[in-house]
DNA sequence: AATCCAGTTTATAATTATTCTAAACTGGAA
DNA sequence: TTCCAGTTTAGAATAATTATAAACTGGATT
């Protein structure tokens, strides 16, 4: 699905030099059937398997950032006191299991809004996030 | 409004003795019109204002801690690094401003729900939080 | 009222996640 | 091939929070 051209031209249409590092990260995170839900630890855990080419803890974070900002992945809420992130860009939501710490997706059109409020004045709406936690029945 | 004696009783009634440090921190958080949205740095600043008894970090962070668990506050989803806290206990939801880092509260009626999803089997739903992201007009 | 002790507070150390620094390295333009 | 801005890296620094362990105290018991 995801070739090594497609995720060079990823990483150059979003201005990231595809150093092999990059291309690396790119192939971990993009090249998966499911959304992957990460944190910078799970990352450096799934890209640091015995035999790659090793990958510096400052890269993973420096790479998160940047594909962040490119909009490559999308920082999700939850409570934990790690950063997660989400390779779904798509406006979606999200179960969140504090036992498991992990999150799943939620289609957009499994949630149906009627009624949001005006945001205050001089301000609009960037983005609308809901986190469902839950808990054992 | 929230009396001393009405304040011991929330205390006692949590199984928190009532010493003179949380009977402070209780009203400088219940003792207030509007629902007060905080971290441990800013109830830190309200609480050690110049002259009051001194409260140490620790115990800022013991108490939030404990009046979290009983109930008397919720922690708030944010994508801040600092945890938020919330005096409003009923379900609501907040608008966040990234920019000041500022939430503000949205009743619980101003946004209607038609749809949600079901919970994974052997789950239930615990809580429904809805985080509406502002950026400038 | 004096005694007592589990619960609490506190200063400080430890931990954890993340960001910063500055030196070495490298992709790719020229 | 040269060159340099962008990138990587090890390690230091920072920031938020939690742990530790000694001192203190609310309030029950005498
Ligand atoms: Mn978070
Ligand atoms: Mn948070
Ligand atoms: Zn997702
Ligand atoms: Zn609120």
């Amino acid at each position: 699905m995801h070739q090594k051209k497609e995720i060079i031209n990823k990483l150059r249409s979003s201005n990231l030099r595809p150093t092999k590092q990059r291309i690396l990260i790119a192939k971990k995170l993009f090249d998966r059937k499911e959304t992957f839900h990460f944190t910078a630890e799970t990352l450096n855990k799934v890209v640091n398997r015995k035999g790659q080419t090793r990958i510096s803890l400052a890269t993973i974070y420096n790479t998160v950032e940047a594909f962040k900002k490119a909009g490559h992945i999308r920082e999700i809420l939850t409570n934990n006191s790690k950063s997660y992130y989400d390779t779904n860009i798509k406006s979606h939501h999200h179960f969140y299991d504090p036992q498991t710490k992990k999150l799943t997706d939620i289609d957009y059109q499994e949630v149906i809004l009627k009624k949001i409020p005006n945001p205050p004045k001089g301000k609009k709406i960037k983005d609308l996030e809901i986190v469902i936690s839950l808990q054992k029945k």
